[in-house]
This record gives C-alpha cells, structure tokens and sequence, in this order.
DNA sequence: GTTATTTATTGATTCAAATCAATGGATTGT
DNA sequence: ACAATCCATTGATTTGAATCAATAAATAAC
C-alpha cells in the first residue's frame, strides 16, 4: 500500500552495506516526508540548508541567478538524492534557488539526524566519507565539462546520458545548464540535425 | 637539524585530534619524500594520481589543455596539500597537467598508506570524511566564482587573498586560471589602475 | 474549442573578448 | 655584459555569441 519509506530503504541500504534493520528503524524515525508542488521553491539563496533528500518521485533544479539570468547548475529527478551540499556541510547561506519543476516528494534526513547517524550507527563514517568524494568526483566532472567541452559537445552528451531529461525540462533551462541562451541553444540543435540530416542524403560519403 | 617531517606532522595532527605518537610513527613509515624541480611536470593526462602530497616547499599548478590552451585550475604553496583528487579517487586517469613553478619538496601519502588508515588508525574514516567535504566546499566555491563572476572581479579577489601568488606566477598563468588571455587580463590591470589613479585626483567626488 | 500565455525558432544587429601583430621590458643563460 | 628568449603591453581587426526583434509553435487556461 505504498510505503513511503521503501525506496530510501533500499537506496540506503545499497550503499552502506552493513546498516541492519534495528539499525535502520532508528534511523527511519528521524526521516521526514515533504511534498512539494510545481513552481514553488525549496531552497532560495540566503536560507542555509538542512537536509539531504531523496527524491521518491518529481523533479527539481538548483541555479544561480546572475543579473537577471538564471545558471542552472543541475537537475534531479525520482529515486536519487540531492541537497545544496556546500551549503548544507559548511552550515553557511545558500547562493542557489532550488526549485520544483514537477510535483515532487522527498524523504528528508536533516543536518542532527545525519551527526547523530555519525555518532551512533557504526561504519556511517565511512559511508559519509564515501558519499561525499562521490559527490566531488561528480563536480568534478561537471567542472572539467564546462571548462573543456563547447556548449555542443555538453548537449550531445545530454541527449544520450539524460534523454528523459531533455523531455522534461523546457528547452530554455537546459539552455542555461549548457551555459548559453535560449536563442543560442535552439541554433546548436538546427545545426546538428542539418547535419544529421546531410549524412543521411550524402552518397559522396561512401 | 630540518626534519623534513616536521611541518607535516604538525599539519596532520592539527587536523586530526585523536591522532597519538605510536600512530603516527606507523603513519609516517610509509611517507615518502619527493623532489622535483621546476619546469618538470609532476602528473601528465592519462596518468593515475596515486597520492596525496603535503608542500614542505615550492610551487606547482594544475591544469588542463584544451587545443593548445592551458586552463589553469589552481596554484599550490609551501604547507598545503595538493593531490588530483578526483583522479586519486576515482583511480581513472587525470585530465589535468601538474607542474612544477619552483624547486619543490613534497610529502607524499600514497592511496594504499591512505586505505591503510582507513582500516587501522581510528577516527581516520572521520578526517578522510572531513577532508573530502572541506575539498568539496572549495571546488564549489571555485565553481561559483567562475559561473557568477566577472574575470576582474576574480582578480580583485586573488589580489587580496593570495597577493604573493600574484608576484610568484608569471601574468599569462594568472589569467589562465582567471578564465582570459594574457591580453584580456592586461587590459583588465590598465583599467584598474586607471580606476585608482581617477580616485586619487579626482576633486569633484568630494 | 478558443483564447491567452509561454516557449522555440529564425534573422538582423551589437558587442565584448579573442586573435593578430608589433613593440618594449624583463629575465635567463652564457 | 651581452645576446637571446620570454613575457607584458598596446593597438587594430576579426569573430562568435549575446541581444534585439518578430514570428511561429506549443502549452495552458478558460
């Protein structure tokens, strides 16, 4: 009948392999269910925040607003988790929106909860260590993307990492998450099916 | 007499309370010290980083090249550690160059010593959690600077935090690392001091 | 189903920064 | 001390992307 704690069950039970159910069920009481609806903001630059949240189903978007225009830093969407993790570690203000593209619902863990997970379940130490160089590794990534890769390059490799992604969000943000305009985007995305289009009637090609 | 592990163990115990004698001299056994000189390229792209390394002296700097361009991602000074975390991490291979600016001494932690830790010296799983989450912090910092920004306003910064950096590397690797050419940044200093030297003389704005 | 609003596309124009080019200054090596 | 190389500055030109503007398409509201 729809356990709301299923799936964050099973995601944290994946990733930290020696959590057993006693344990567990103690850390289940300090969770907490949020809803949120389409066009509302969960976070907005100032607030500090408190918690890491597991998505169970929605979608969500943390960026920078920067003289006007907004900087989309990332997307998320149903059964991964996400939090201003540099806001939420450092215990400082937020300089990002996050904010609900879909109706969303997040199993939240907030900042005491996870110390006293810390403190008191063994072996989370680790699974916080471990989660958090995943986490740079992955803005890593993203780092290195937008400093060696053309605008172009970042869209294909949406199109083929994140496809859902693309049908989701308007074509405007994923715009931003590129780093170029709206105007911009809509010419990159002309420009690769002319040439999608060109390989296909080519017959010099072969 | 210069013990060349004095600095470093005076690092490593700052950062890690309950660390006694007994642990650290099973630590520092498996410390390796390293020489290199400038002009001499520590990491090439391609290469797995494989250790964490402590500067008793010297310079070095990061980098990526992308068509001929360096990028650079960060400057290292004698105290502080450098490593190309996200490779030592992910034991895949780095997109980054790391060089040598000046004559440097490192100490270095390789990834096995590092695992070791981890399995035998206790709270060390706390100081690998509290150093990845430090680290992540920075590289958000960094990555907030260059998307919210301007390549002046990053200069203005570097020249207030890091004014010896400024006379250590030559201009064309500042800029790099600010996100411009040498040109750009150039123009950048003239329309700086052009600024001061109008405030110093001008009467009207009193 | 129709209207209203938002979003995407396309073209024309503007602009900021990169490139190109030349000179002068500084540093390095012998 | 000298030459040679490297680096910084300045000006002229080019260029790629942002902005501006108008239209079309898609989505939402009624």
């Amino acid at each position: 009948m729809g356990d709301k704690f299923e799936k964050v069950k099973t995601f944290y039970f994946s990733l930290w392999p020696s959590l057993n159910e006693d344990n567990w069920s103690a850390f289940e009481k300090r969770l907490i269910v949020k809803k949120y609806e389409k066009g509302n903001y969960i976070l907005r630059p100032g607030e500090v925040c408190n918690c890491i949240s597991f998505i169970n189903y929605g979608l969500v978007r943390s960026y920078y607003l920067v003289d006007g225009r907004e900087i989309t830093t990332n997307f998320f969407v149903e059964d991964s988790v996400f939090s201003n993790y540099q806001s939420f570690l450092s215990r400082t203000p937020s300089l990002l929106y996050t904010d609900v593209l879909e109706d969303t619902e997040v199993i939240d863990v907030d900042y005491d909860s996870l110390q006293y997970a810390y403190e008191n379940i063994p072996d989370s130490e680790r699974v916080g260590r471990l989660v958090a160089e995943q986490l740079y590794i992955l803005l890593s990534a993203r780092n290195a993307s937008l400093l060696m890769e053309t605008p172009e390059q970042r869209y294909i490799k949406v199109l083929q990492e994140k496809p859902d992604l693309i049908r989701r969000v308007p074509q405007y943000m994923v715009a931003s998450y590129l780093g170029v305009t709206p105007e911009a985007l809509s010419r990159i995305r002309s420009r690769i099916s002319k040439r999608n289009a060109e390989l296909l009637s080519d017959t010099s090609s072969r």
